[in-house]
DNA sequence: CGATAAGGAACGGTATCGTTCACTAAGCAC
DNA sequence: GTGCTTAGTGAACGATACCGTTCCTTATCG
């Protein structure tokens, strides 16, 4: 039975796997580094060796490209409906992912922290506001270019997962009425 | 020293308080009897007697007319854009105040206490909502009538308190251009 | 084979738990 | 007012869980 023991690179992504895991289950507040560790199947003092707290654990773990926040690119279907279905369509589906719902619960870290809450917001909401705004031209200010990733995540805090025809929705009813 | 201890009615206000004070300042997940009876300076079996869970302390708390959550009348200012500023203004407003803080933390527990959840729902989202798909009239959708608060309640949680200049933003460049 | 690091158990320390206790202030009946 | 009943105060309890750390064993890699 070889490779039974992880090493490296593989036992740190299986890490971070396992505290985007736990904390999509729970809270920030209750992540620790005893959960993780027992999630990964590994020792504490595995983690303790590289990490010192559960927040700088959880930037590593978001920073990783192997997380899936890595790039979003401009779809380009041809119409800006489209386009905004692709981005905002794929938000919604991001936000109910495992690593989704981790973002979810670290947004309200703001106050306590800081560095955490702003790289969730440089990760999943600065590049697709970017390019909404790309999208819309001249028309679109930040400010505008913000209202449809904003209402994706109330809808899913509110309601949970934001189904296609919510998504059209937004589109229809109010984004697309902003820019025509 | 006469009236040195509370009884009834004027304990359990103040242990409301306390722990609506208490969530403002930490989470949902951190709250705990003890903290509760310290801050309102009672011992924790007073508490005992009442509740068994946090959970229920919390919605009876919330439900608790002095909690300042109760009455939404509409503002009449004699125009539309002046009715959606009084009550955007004064959701943003009370986002910020101890009670609304509390609310905020609160949002994030569909999941695990959706009765707490629906209770915010009620005392806080759908009232507003429902005020302003009267103001918005024949034009007004529920999801049309949604978009206010919920932007103001993004912009709180990504942000911090919205200011005055912030609401405007949103009712000139995002509202009213809907229904104008 | 030797160096490194993972696995896992164990440590003492701390926090909160739910409960119980004795004490005494408050409210009520008379 | 006096006395009785109710209930808030505040401290203590043992139980439990988890904290962060350290230890020894052993697999992995060069």
């Amino acid at each position: 039975m070889p490779d039974t023991r992880r090493r490296g690179d593989d036992l740190v992504r299986a890490i971070y796997s396992s505290a985007l895991a736990e904390l999509a289950e729970s809270s920030f507040e209750e992540l620790s580094f005893e959960k993780i560790a027992l999630r990964a199947r590994t020792g504490k003092a595995a983690l303790y060796r590289r990490w010192s707290t559960t927040a700088d654990l959880v930037l590593d773990a978001l920073t990783d490209p192997a997380a899936g926040f890595g790039e979003t690119r401009p779809p380009r279907t041809g119409s800006l409906r489209g386009d905004l279905m692709v981005l905002l369509g794929g938000f919604a589906w991001i936000l109910d992912e495992p690593h989704g719902r981790a973002l979810v619960q670290l947004i309200t870290q703001r106050q306590r922290h800081p560095a955490l809450f702003e790289r969730v917001r440089e990760l999943v909401f600065r590049p697709r506001q970017e390019l909404i705004q790309e999208l819309l031209g001249k028309a679109g200010t930040a400010r505008l270019a913000a209202v449809g990733p904003r209402l994706v995540l109330v809808a899913h805090i509110e309601s949970g997962p934001v189904s296609e025809a919510e998504v059209e929705a937004i589109v229809d009813e109010v984004l697309l009425p902003l820019v025509g």
